[in-house]
DNA sequence: CAGTATCCTTTCCGATACTG
DNA sequence: CAGTATCGGAAAGGATACTG
């Protein structure tokens, strides 16, 4: 293993950048993520969380975080169903680098629109 | 703007991160972004750099990073004509959020497949 | 060599209707 | 309430041919 180092290195860095915006890439799962850190969930409160999602993306990103342990789903058998979602330890990994991403890209919005509140007013009125 | 805050904080942290992904994210930025750290390529060499994209998706990748000032286009005057990409200062500013992303997914690669030397041999081995 | 234009396939994703 | 199934439009992206 040590012996293909050498030319895997930059491989490596490419690989795993890869990985983590498959896990945590896209359109909704920051999102989701970031609302999970402010504590668990349950299904409805996730969709009036995040403006514009369907019930469909919902559950599909939903399964797919779950698949990779970010996040840890819950069903308690009571009548109405009532499911509940959580951050596992492992999916609070990702904070340092959403972190750093909210960072840059609050600088990035800055640089583009000079004056950033518009930007959030702009997404805050988004009804979809 | 301080009294929106306690309204905009939790859309802030996406809207950053929302606004780097799609700056950075997606299947070949990061790539491109990584070997262009590594100094100053020429299209036909990022074309072998990076393995299975097409010439098309090299061009339009590379028109998105320039116009978020992530790289610069340099062209010489030649014949035969010849382009060269760099990183600008502002592109550099990526690297730690690429660095931390890069370093989580890495460990999430181990823990998934319990040996990533796998998964880089199948990278590696993607011809396309 | 670098880039553009065209065509065509695949994937994503929203709307809607339905089940336990 | 939570989730599934299906359909269709839109967008992403690959193959190929072509231009300066």
């Amino acid at each position: 293993m040590a012996e293909m180092k050498k030319n895997s290195v930059r491989k490596k860095y490419t690989v795993g950048v890869e990985a983590a915006l498959e896990v945590m890439g896209g359109k909704w799962k920051p999102l989701i993520i970031y609302h999970l850190m402010t504590g668990p969930k349950r299904t409805s409160e996730l969709r009036r969380l995040v403006p514009g999602i369907t019930q469909k993306m919902l559950t599909t990103q939903l399964r797919g975080l779950e698949k990779d342990e970010i996040i840890a789903r819950k069903v308690y058998k009571e009548i109405p169903p009532r499911v509940e979602y959580t951050l596992t330890s492992y999916g609070w990994g990702l904070k340092p680098a959403l972190d750093h991403l909210c960072y840059w890209g609050e600088d990035h919005l800055e640089k583009v629109h000079g004056d950033k509140s518009k930007v959030l007013e702009e997404f805050e009125g988004s009804t979809n």
